[in-house]
DNA sequence: CATGTCGAAACAAGTGAAGTTACATATTAA
DNA sequence: TTAATATGTAACTTCACTTGTTTCGACATG
């Protein structure tokens, strides 16, 4: 795999869920998504555990928004996912023995760790509701070029 | 894999060619990084071709250091690298049709471009003497410890 | 020409996300 | 109670990518 793309995939049917009045389930958000039930379950089980969204069994279940949008940052949904690794980037060796290795990795840590860090200070200044804003206006935008054309 | 560790080796392996008066061959950069010596030479390609190092065949060749530890940036290594993937974190699709995954790659991309521009500027600031440096304080502490011992 | 060294291709191994299948469990409604 | 609808979860496969390994060829030294 290329790389892990399952925050910005939970973010894309968060967003989805909120337009989509009532319940939602996996095979429907995994249509929106272009993947599979299963693996949306797989994926929302940490939302659910978390808090940010409900699941009902049987007939007229699915998935529900527990929370507004704007009660929800990004880094709440990365955390809501067990805040997989941010990095492919990374040391040799954890606790290595020899001096220069363990100078090398310092510095190199420090340097990701600082990385991590405005990631994370960026991830919590956005909520879902300013990507929902930001849709709008591409919808908006985008029906503007269709009359125009 | 887990991650790329190569950034961590190179800069592990420089500095240790530092110390090491002439030339290190293959074999003995693997021994001390604890890998293989085809890895070594794969990796250190990258640096041959930006000018960090220089590599000659035959009896008594090996790697040599072209310019001085204080030349080298952490970011000139990684570019020689050829800039590898920084994050383990993407996006699902690069040119989604939805508006909302449009909003969403919008705002994931640059939350991640950020971090991405704080790395490459913590990387800028550090060069292989900062760490050679670095080292020789560990050296030293280890020395008293061992003769507090 | 024998030895040592890099260069490079080819292939196997290990890892982790993603996709898929199969089945258990729970809920709703007739 | 039964049938239909959803989620929950385990197991297996697939895929991309770094790393490890083997095996050559090219070339320099003495």
């Amino acid at each position: 795999m290329r790389h892990d793309s399952r925050l910005s995939r939970v973010l894309h049917a968060l967003i989805h869920m909120d337009g989509h009045d009532g319940r939602a389930t996996s095979e429907t958000i995994g249509r929106m998504l272009g993947t599979n039930a299963v693996v949306v379950r797989r994926t929302m089980a940490g939302l659910r555990d978390a808090g940010y969204v409900r699941s009902d069994k049987g007939p007229g279940g699915g998935w529900t928004l527990v929370r507004p949008l704007s009660g929800i940052t990004l880094f709440d949904v990365y955390s809501a996912l067990g805040s997989p690794p941010v990095f492919a980037l990374g040391l040799a060796e954890d606790q290595p023995q020899c001096l220069v290795e363990q100078a090398v990795n310092a510095t190199v840590a420090g340097a990701l760790h600082e990385a991590e860090s405005a990631l994370m200070t960026g991830l919590k200044a956005v909520t879902l509701a300013d990507i929902a804003q930001d849709f709008g206006r591409r919808l908006k935008r985008s029906g503007a070029h269709r009359s125009a054309a």
